[in-house]
RNA sequence: CGGGAUGUGGCGCAGCUUGGUUAGCGCGCAGCGUUCGGGACGCUGAGGCCCCGGGUUCGAAUCCCGGCAUCCCGACCA
C-alpha cells in the first residue's frame, strides 16, 4: 500500500477524552476513530488488525473442530422471552420494534438463537456432538463503556457453542476450546492466565476466564506465586488461617460507648486499635431469616464465597431497604451474639487467639474483649471473606497475589439450562429423550485489538506482534531514491510481504515519527545516504534494533525473518 | 443512577470572571519559495450553526433557565 493514498490522518496531539495508553495511541495513529460513547470507526489500519486477529481465532477454532456459522444481529424478543433473559439482560439490550410493533434486540450474545437452531436441526445421539461458532458484532448498553475499545457498546466478538450428550462429552468440548483460547492469545502476544470464574448472567456451572494481565484491566484477580491456581476476585479463596480455636487471652468483656462511629476505621481509631482486631457483622437474608457473615474488620465479605458457604440456602446481603424494614437492628453495630440472627456464619479468621472489638447491638456502642465460645458462638464456619494478597493459595500454600487484567475470553460449562427452554434434545440408542448438554466460549476480538496495544507500545506509538500487524514491512523512502524505493516495494510485495510504501513527498523526522506510531514491525529505510552504498537499513521496531542489508539481499534476508 | 468536569474550524486549546470592533493561538490542510536522516522555516490562503433551545439586553461565545453530548470517579460491606 502506498501511504501517499492511505487513508490514514495521525494526530499529532492526543485526543483530549482518551485516558488508556491503547485508546489515546490507537486514535492517534488513526487506527480507529470515535462516533459516539462506546461506537468507534476503524480506520483501514485498524480493520487490518481486527481482520488479522479474526483470522487467528478462526484457524485455531476450525483446528480445534468447531463450524463457522453466521446468525442475524436483529434477534426476535421473543425468543429472549423463551429464557427470562429479556429480563436478566434487561437494560444491557438495544431493543426496538419493527413498523408492526414486533419486538427486536441487537443480540448481546447468542445462546438462545443457537439453541434454537440446533434445537430445529438435530434430533438423535448421532448428530452429536456439534460445535458452532460466529465472529460477529455484538451490541451491550454498557452503564458505563470506558477505555476506547476496552469497554464499548458494540464489539466483534467469537461465541461458540457445544452441544453434547451428557457432561463427558461436554468435559472434552470445553477442554478442547480451553486449549484453542491459549493458542489463540499466545499467538496474539498476550501475557495471559486462565482464571476460575463466577457464571455470572449467563448461568451454568464451571467457567474460567482469560485475562490479559494489565494494569488498566477493570478486572482483578487472585494467582499463585508458585503453582497454577487462580481466580477471580468473586471465585478466588484461600487456605483457611486458623484450623481450630486457640484459647483467647483477654479481659472480662466490656461495653463502651462510641458516638456516631458506625465505620471499623473509626472505631479502631477511637478505642486505639486497629481493624484487624474488630469483628465486622454484615447482616444478611438466608431464606427469610437473619443471617450474620463475621469477618475481621480488615476483611470484606464475599457474597459468592458466603452462598457457597451456605448451599441449597437463598442468601442476600441486605441493602439499605432491609435495613429500613428491620429499625431494631442496629446498623453499623451489631454483634456477633446478636439475639434475632438464626445463622452466624464466622470466617477461620475469627478463631485468631484473641478477643475481638464488636458492635454491642445498641446504637453508639461496642464492646472490647469479647471472646469466641465465651461470649458468642458461631452456627457455622467457611471461607467467606475476599481474599488479599498475601493470603495462602488454596491448593498449594503459597503467597497469593493480585493483579489486573482485560478479559479476552471466557469459557463455560452451560449444561442444560438453554436446551432445556428452547427444546434441544435428542433422542438416545434407547430412544429416550434428553436435553443437550451445552458449553459456550467467547472471545472479544475488538477487546484483544486494545489489549495488545496495551501490552505492545512505548512512548513513540504503537508496536504490534508480527500476528498482529497490519501491515509486515514499514519502507521508509527518504529524499530522491524514488526509483530503488519503487522497485524494493515490488520485490517485497512480489515476495509475498504486506507492505506499507512510505512514498509521500514528506521531510524524513515526520515519516520516522510515523512509522515508529503506526508501529508495523519491521522498518525498511532507503535513504539518498545507504544507496551510495548500495545498502537499505533495518530497524525493529520493538528492540529498536538497526541493522544495514544490501539492496539485493532484503528480500532474502526478510524472507528468513 | 449519584457526584465532578468539559463542550469554541479536522485535532489540541485560549477567550467567558468584568457582555461591546472583524472570535484568537498551535498543529493539520492548500499555494509559492527556501529546506531535506528523527514531527523545518518564511510568506500567502481556505476553513467557525462559539453543543442545542429559550430568556435577559440596544448588543451574548461571555449572564440566566432548560435540554443534549462527552470524559472521569462512584454505585450496596456496617
Amino acid at each position: 500500500m502506498r501511504m501517499s493514498r492511505l487513508f490514514l490522518r495521525t494526530l499529532r496531539d492526543d485526543p483530549s477524552d482518551a485516558e488508556v495508553d491503547s485508546h489515546r495511541l490507537l486514535v492517534r495513529a488513526g487506527y480507529i476513530r470515535k462516533v459516539a460513547s462506546g461506537l468507534y470507526s476503524w480506520l483501514p489500519l485498524g480493520a487490518r488488525v481486527l481482520q488479522r486477529v479474526s483470522e487467528i481465532v478462526r484457524e485455531e477454532m476450525d483446528r480445534a473442530g468447531a463450524q463457522e456459522l453466521l446468525l442475524p444481529i436483529v434477534q426476535p424478543l421473543e425468543l429472549w422471552e423463551r429464557t427470562g433473559r429479556d429480563k436478566s439482560y434487561g437494560p444491557l439490550m438495544f431493543k426496538f420494534e419493527d413498523r408492526k410493533g414486533t419486538g427486536f434486540a441487537l443480540s448481546p450474545t447468542a445462546e438462545e438463537l443457537v439453541s434454537a437452531i440446533v434445537a430445529g436441526e438435530y434430533t438423535s445421539y448421532r448428530d452429536l456432538p456439534v460445535n458452532l461458532y460466529q465472529i460477529n458484532w455484538k451490541y451491550r448498553d454498557e452503564l458505563r463503556p470506558r477505555f476506547g475499545l476496552l469497554r464499548a457498546r458494540e464489539f466483534l466478538m467469537k461465541d461458540a457453542y457445544s452441544f453434547d450428550r451428557d457432561l463427558a462429552g461436554l468435559q472434552a468440548a470445553y477442554d478442547a476450546m480451553f486449549d484453542a483460547y491459549g493458542q489463540v492469545f499466545t499467538r496474539c502476544g498476550l501475557t495471559f492466565r486462565a482464571v476460575k470464574a463466577q457464571s455470572g448472567e449467563i448461568g451454568g456451572d464451571t467457567s474460567q476466564e482469560f485475562m490479559a494481565v494489565a494494569a488498566v484491566g477493570e478486572d482483578a484477580f487472585v494467582w499463585c506465586e508458585s503453582c497454577d491456581y487462580a481466580a477471580n476476585t468473586e471465585a478466588a479463596t484461600r487456605r483457611p488461617t486458623h484450623q481450630s480455636a486457640a484459647p483467647a487471652a483477654a479481659g472480662p468483656r466490656t461495653r463502651v460507648h462510641t458516638p456516631d462511629l458506625p465505620g471499623v476505621d473509626g472505631v479502631a481509631r477511637h478505642l486505639g486499635t486497629s481493624p484487624d482486631l474488630v469483628l465486622k457483622c454484615i447482616a444478611f437474608d438466608v431464606d427469610g431469616e437473619l443471617g450474620l457473615a463475621v469477618v475481621p474488620g480488615d476483611r470484606e465479605v464475599n457474597e459468592f464465597a458466603l452462598k457457597g458457604a451456605l448451599p441449597g440456602q437463598t442468601v442476600r446481603l441486605y441493602r439499605d431497604s432491609d435495613f429500613t424494614a428491620h429499625p431494631d437492628l442496629p446498623k453499623g453495630y451489631i454483634g456477633p451474639d446478636f439475639v434475632g440472627a438464626k445463622v452466624v456464619l464466622c470466617d477461620s479468621a475469627v478463631r485468631a487467639p484473641h478477643g475481638w472489638v464488636t458492635g454491642a447491638n445498641e446504637i453508639d456502642h461496642h464492646t472490647t474483649d469479647t471472646v469466641l465460645g465465651r461470649d458468642f458462638t458461631p452456627t457455622a464456619w467457611g471461607e467467606i471473606v475476599v481474599v488479599a494478597p498475601g493470603d495462602q493459595c488454596p491448593s498449594c500454600g503459597a503467597a497469593l497475589r493480585i493483579d489486573r487484567g482485560i478479559e479476552v475470553g471466557h469459557v463455560f460449562q452451560l449444561g442444560t439450562k438453554y436446551a432445556e427452554a428452547l427444546g434441544a434434545n435428542y433422542t438416545d440408542d434407547a430412544g429416550e429423550q434428553h436435553p443437550m448438554v451445552m458449553g459456550c466460549y467467547g472471545i472479544g476480538i475488538s477487546r484483544i485489538v486494545a489489549a495488545v496495544a496495551e501490552e505492545h507500545h512505548d512512548d513513540n506509538g504503537l508496536a504490534w506482534p508480527a500476528a498482529l500487524a497490519p501491515y509486515d514491512v514499514h519502507l521508509l523512502a527518504l529524499g530522491d531514491v524514488g526509483p530503488a524505493a519503487d522497485a524494493l516495494y515490488s520485490e517485497l510485495t512480489a515476495a509475498g510481504h504486506a507492505v506499507l510504501y512510505d512514498d509521500r513527498d514528506a521531510r524524513p523526522g515526520v515519516k520516522f515519527a510515523d512509522a515508529d506510531l503506526l508501529g508495523i514491525p519491521v522498518q525498511l529505510v532507503v535513504g539518498t545516504k545507504g544507496l551510495a552504498r548500495g545498502v537499505v537499513e533495518r530497524k525493529m521496531r520493538v528492540t529498536g534494533e538497526r541493522d544495514e542489508l544490501q539492496v539485493d539481499a532484503v528480500v532474502p534476508a526478510l524472507a528468513r525473518a
